[in-house]
DNA sequence: CTGAAAGCGCTAACAT
DNA sequence: ATGTTAGCGCTTTCAG
């Protein structure tokens, strides 16, 4: 078998009997050659399956081919960070750039060597957090943060909108007195369930129950705020559970208080998670789709990276509510 | 705030009063220079907080900086290769290495431009597999191919064993007939997970009882092997579930049979994922610890790339048994 | 034991 | 509209 010869812009130029400029401008699209070259160029380019060599392009753009990626302490537990992780590596890829996870553990006081970042859910008052956002590089948040200063891009979801669509549904299954558990305002996230949800309550004349938990609450404060608001007289007839996961660690406390979720007490979470669908019941949930907002967190960074975006641009990115047997009876 | 000039191994050989190539070497440890040497550069690095440019190393090397990464297409249904390909991407990024997801519905025929390739749970008759396995690169298997042919490197745990663990661990809990829903053969982990059931039970004289599922078997499919089971005469006293995630998936199977995990069946999962220990009762799961599982596999294949390991390395994953509940009562 | 020089593939600056 | 040249930071010859 012979040795493939890696195929370079080199090749290609030659090829189609232009100047290795001329080919890269061609294929970059520079707007400097003409139309007819560029589609021989690219055509050439196509047949000998040129693929660019993004080392020696970072290394000749001085750029480091690098963005960090910071999202809170709850990785491994939380399978919403496993997927905006995944989101924005697999984004990353495509366009030839290397995640650089910053882990809250990170003892280096130095920035780390990066083309820009992306921050998934800023807690105000996360010391990691802070340092990132002063540094002077490109930087995107998923969802904004509440500590001030914006960053250069924003991607963001209408949760407290969603918030009230849900308990729309609620009530139309038959909710009168909805409950929330929800975590402390230090997340924008957590702030904007809160706020959707005291807007309807207000709105629909209802008066509030909340209970407050940590932003990565273990399953017992969880369970512990299930019962206190379960015990409460009078008793709610729907529990929306916001932290990722309570929902199903809810479940045996409701069944403990004799009620039962689907029938007599309606259960949903804000954060669908594999868990809910598989739940006994099935549990009502707000799919955030994480793997999507993940890529549009890279998206976002690399169009300000090219320019192509301008800095204090904010993107909507859609989530969706899915019902299930857990209110719908 | 003065603009940081870059740190480049120019820098920190000027300042060591070396020549680039002396510090090249003395920060690879290539053996060249003087001990003394090395410390002075060394220290000089870490003075400056000197990082070596990535870019610049892989073109020198003509490597490409990427490895290609295939799981089965399960990804987003299951923790387990989310944690997987986690550890990969975190071992690679340690390297300087960047990953390339090859989906299964990869289209383009020639084999990607990649260093090297990590393939998890490859299973045998799987087209894309198939050609990877062929193609002319320096290739990791999680678990063995039972296609024939094996990889350069194998990193594998040892499931028949664990399983064997696992139903002594259901014998001392009271159960006498143990049942299997597992995978077919073409996965060598499912193979090892029945291998090991048919040997234990072999060697305590109890019949077996098995139901086989598709690798990536949907909820419905796992509830109707269960239901068979469960159905039989005599009924089976504790129920060991392969599948990712088919253990929680079969409780309401059993409470429709009138049964109680934990108390009158026992139950346990092959693979532990968060829904294990959030289920009710928490189901004994063994842990496979994908995260660790994966970055071993990069591990190996830095190792096979670089000559730290040779051709035909196999390694061995150690996994663990969780207790919980769902056998203990 | 150490230096000097070449060159990986690409793109920006400077030419035509 | 296209070509020529230089050089990004690193490692690998080839010479001392």
């Amino acid at each position: 078998m012979r040795e493939e010869e890696p195929v370079t812009i080199i090749t290609v130029a030659k090829r189609a009997g232009v100047s290795k400029t001329t080919a890269s401008d061609a294929l970059r699209g520079s707007g400097r050659v003409s139309a007819e070259t560029r589609a021989t160029v690219m055509r050439v380019a196509e047949d000998l399956g040129y693929v660019p060599n993004g080392s020696a392009r970072h290394l000749r753009r001085a750029s480091t081919g690098t963005i960090g990626l910071h999202v809170p302490e709850v990785l491994t537990r939380s399978s919403y960070y496993m997927s905006f992780v995944f989101g924005v590596v697999e984004r990353a890829a495509v366009n030839d750039y290397d995640v650089t996870l910053i882990t809250s553990g990170e003892r280096r006081a130095r920035t780390p060597r990066v083309d820009g970042l992306v921050l998934g859910d800023p807690l105000v008052g996360d010391p990691v957090v802070e340092r990132l956002m002063s540094a002077r590089l490109p930087t995107v948040t998923c969802e904004r943060f509440p500590g001030g200063r914006g960053a250069d891009g924003v991607v963001l979801s209408p949760h407290a909108d969603m918030v009230g669509r849900l308990l729309d549904h609620l009530r139309d299954s038959g909710a009168r007195r909805p409950a929330l558990i929800v975590a402390g305002d230090e997340s924008d996230w957590a702030a904007e369930l809160h706020q959707g949800y005291r807007r309807w309550c207000r709105a629909n004349g209802v008066p509030t129950a909340t209970r407050t938990v940590p932003f990565d609450a273990p399953a017992d404060q969880v369970r512990a705020a299930a019962r206190e608001l379960l015990d409460a007289r009078p008793a709610p007839d729907a529990l929306v559970c916001g932290p990722a996961g309570a929902a199903t660690e809810v479940l045996p406390v409701v069944r403990a208080a004799g009620r039962e979720a689907g029938r007599d007490l309606l259960l949903a979470s804000c954060v669908d998670t594999p868990g809910m669908a598989l739940a006994d019941p099935p549990i009502t949930s707000i799919d955030l789709r994480p793997r999507e907002a993940g890529a549009a967190c890279a998206e976002l960074l690399f169009d300000l990276l090219n320019g192509t975006a301008q800095p204090g641009t904010e993107r909507v990115h859609p989530i969706e509510l899915r019902p299930r047997a857990s209110t719908t009876g």
